[in-house]
DNA sequence: CCTTGACCTTCTAGTGACTGGAAGCCACAT
DNA sequence: ATGTGGCTTCCAGTCACTAGAAGGTCAAGG
């Protein structure tokens, strides 16, 4: 498929996904006319990238991440421990997106009209590390 | 407090604060010898940037982000609105960092060995919106 | 067959969010 | 008083896009 039909699927801008050919993230194969052209699985890395992306992790991790996917060699147990230090790092973030959650809808639910600086929610702002 | 004790309790380096400085997101006050000055309220305010932004929200969002707990007029709707907007927004973000999980999880317990691209685990990878 | 328009290509340049380095002021210890 | 370290500003560079220009490709309609 061409790559405004792999964008829309992948829901990454077009520009977005010839960026990260220019980086050796996801290269496309060729058509002779010399369009991209993507497959299944270009798509699967690119939904994978976009989601990765927006939580935050870096290219280098992104890159990182997608190669547990493409090693082959998925028993070595450098690649395991990879995998694991990443849920870690994952399990780290959702504990502190449930804080922020935690934070704003105590804003909502409870603190209406009164003024800032002592609100208590401040002081819960600063309580992740 | 200086900007170095400030870097340290907020946990972001001083190029960064300077630069949230710059861009009339935290504003500090000012010494007589025209150091930079923080308070409490200020790291608050810093160490929330640091971990949204580690989340994945932009600037822009930070700003509207840290505008809810500076709109004095709370009760209004649109700040309500707009924090419980926030609140989906993060359920999103955690739901995805769950997929995000499940799937390395899966990886690293299951997946050792087998050659790619059609591992199970790439079928899942694209799941999520 | 020709044109129109949507979609593709590469290239250069600009933006957002930092980040490093230079040059110089300030504060405190030896 | 003189180093040492932290502070200041400013300018330049990087990373990850993102916009725009100039041009090639292709299916549909006249």
């Amino acid at each position: 498929m061409n790559i405004g039909e792999a964008a829309e699927r992948s829901g990454l801008p077009p520009k977005t996904i010839r960026y990260y050919e220019e980086i050796d993230l996801v290269i496309a194969d060729r058509r002779e006319n010399g369009y991209r052209d993507y497959s299944d699985v270009h798509i699967h890395k690119l939904s994978f990238l976009r989601r990765a992306r927006g939580l935050g992790f870096s290219i280098p991790e992104c890159r990182l991440l997608l190669s547990l996917y493409e090693d082959t060699d998925r028993s070595s147990s450098d690649v395991k421990a990879l995998a694991l230090s990443k849920v870690a790092e994952i399990d780290q973030k959702i504990s502190e997106l449930a804080g922020l959650r935690q934070t704003l809808k105590t804003l909502s639910d409870k603190c209406h009209g009164d003024d800032r600086p002592d609100c208590p929610i401040l002081d819960d702002l600063s309580k992740a590390p």
